[in-house]
DNA sequence: CTGTTAGCGCGTTCAA
DNA sequence: TTGAACGCGCTAACAG
């Protein structure tokens, strides 16, 4: 019945309104529910835009009205199974919005974060969520002075109402962390820590050093080795702490990449986990629940904080009430932890 | 000096073309090159650019232009990290070709991907790049009649020159991790097979049949679970086919994924592996080389593929010349299998 | 309820 | 080398 000659040339609403028989407003009516139209034209035009294969041109409606309808996801990885699931609940939060998110990645490099705020703003999204990163805060908050902001991963002053950003408390989550290892007995504690130039990394290594502190054992900078997130360096730093420090019964890394990284290392030295060595990660990657022993992890909601953002930037658009949230940090118990045998 | 203020109203070509003095049409020859203007108009119209703020409406260009510089990605699930490596080489083949990637989750459900798709033709994406899917092959083909299409993960015929479908043949590597086996001792194989819908899943089933066949050895259903392609269901198969074969020796499972369910099942079990268990997976996910031990997997190259068929789109595009391209799937050899111990 | 008229911001003729 | 005028496809204001 319906048969559209695949034109090189796409159908405009102008030539559906001719087949119609109509004026290019009232398709335009029809198409956005703008007027009442009666039904015997809303049919002709319909059969029309059937024939003809008529798809509206975004971009002519975007210049019309002046609203773009897509919100910029600013993202440091694509692959990353981190912020993967951000992505994902970012998705969910904005299906049905209205508004389709334009994914771009930053690679923590600041030039390629620029780059992606300058097609951001000359797709003229109308709301910018940011995950990580390190654009400068300056920018962010005069960005925040044109369109809704959301940041995820960073606190950032927006003093701009209609912008937010949300972020854990990394530091407590990992003072949580070693104070549970501190209970089970443990005393010496080695920290895989992340890249220096990483504010959550940073937090972390603060978490550690002031659980310690707080429990009077002094904090002890060679157990503390630096690694940049990934799975190698973990193992690397695993290597070198046990081999320095051979009374050390625990290990916690600042991601968990970096404790699968230990986990590797332990297994080829022939210690068990969590018999021999306590290890625990941070992150709780989907692969943490299946590692053997399952990896005791500290849990990160992603996926809630990409949903909640989504729905923030849609509210703040269309100037609805959006509840409060407050993401918490969790640990997850699992099995790679066990109170330290006494010697 | 340059002090723009935070207009709500974004700065327009015209407004620079006042400030300069010059006109609009000046102002756009600058900006796009397009012919020489004398140095001093240059200097000022750059100069008021730079005043103003100003950054050029994607979508007039494009409706002027009638090219939007962006390629369609339809992807299946964004926090995927099968399908996130995909898009990260996606990502690094469109970089610097003056096209950007507008991404889509189509959630392996047709009306999401029909979606997508009618997403990408009303911003006009002057090709496409699908990944998996379950999108309809005729309509496959009527889209490469339109434009560029580069399909990832499915052999779809396209008869259009300008399109493409690059798969691997899982069959033949699954064929082969089977024959590994047997070659190593073992006997009686268990496979946890993937969804019944997935074309990769039965392709791997086949292989699997396939070689024991040939080697002689009769093809038994009851060494077949079958499982999503998520850990769950790898480590419920798992318990199924250790009980009900006590015999097996090797489990050959069609993703990674499940395979991380099995190794967990059979940690659970206090078996070994790969001593009392020999396990193999697919897909050779990054975390695969740190399970302990790292499993044996087939490496599909999706960072290379996804930005080969990045270059492959835009070469169509700017109708260049692209080279062929054969991706081959490689069996990882890691840890994870052993020769068969006599009983 | 519907058609006509003006732009939206930019690229691109066509003259000058 | 430059400007004026027109059009890309669509929506919105204004009549009728």
């Amino acid at each position: 019945m319906s048969q559209s000659v695949s034109s090189r040339q796409p159908v405009t609403l102008a030539e559906v309104a001719r087949e119609a028989g109509v004026s290019p407003s009232t398709v335009s009516r029809i198409l956005n529910g703008t007027a009442q139209v009666k039904a015997a034209k809303v049919a002709q035009v319909k059969a029309a835009i059937e024939k003809l294969g008529y798809k509206p041109n975004a971009f002519a409606r975007s210049l019309a009205t002046g609203a773009s309808g897509s919100v910029g996801v600013l993202t440091q990885d694509i692959a990353s199974p981190f912020y993967g699931d951000a992505l994902g609940g970012i998705e969910s939060g904005l299906m049905g919005s209205g508004y389709s998110p334009l994914i771009i990645s930053g690679h923590w490099r600041t030039d390629d974060e620029e780059h992606a705020i300058e097609l951001f703003m000359s797709r003229r999204v109308e709301a910018l969520i940011v995950l990580g990163g390190h654009l400068p805060e300056h920018e962010l908050r005069q960005l925040a002075q044109q369109l809704p902001v959301a940041i995820l991963g960073r606190r950032v002053d927006l003093p701009s109402a209609g912008s937010i950003s949300l972020a854990l408390d990394n530091q407590r989550a990992a003072y949580d962390v070693v104070n549970y290892l501190l209970d089970r007995g443990h005393r010496r504690i080695g920290h895989l820590s992340g890249p220096r130039d990483h504010a959550d990394a940073l937090a972390r290594l603060a978490g550690y050093r002031q659980a310690l502190e707080d429990r009077g054992f002094p904090f002890q900078p060679g157990l503390v080795v630096q690694g940049d997130f990934h799975e190698p360096s973990g193992l690397i730093g695993t290597q070198q702490l046990v081999a320095q420090h051979p009374d050390m019964t625990a290990i916690f890394s600042a991601n968990d990449q970096m404790a699968y990284g230990a986990r590797l290392a332990l297994y080829r030295m022939g210690l068990r986990v969590p018999e021999d060595m306590s290890l625990v990660g941070f992150d709780d990657l989907p692969g943490s629940a299946y590692t053997t022993p399952p990896l005791t992890s500290v849990r990160q909601p992603m996926a809630e904080m990409g949903h909640w953002l989504a729905r923030f930037v849609v509210a703040q658009l269309t100037g609805q009430e959006i509840t409060p949230f407050q993401p918490q940090l969790e640990l997850r118990l699992r099995e790679s932890v066990a109170p330290r045998r006494l010697p």
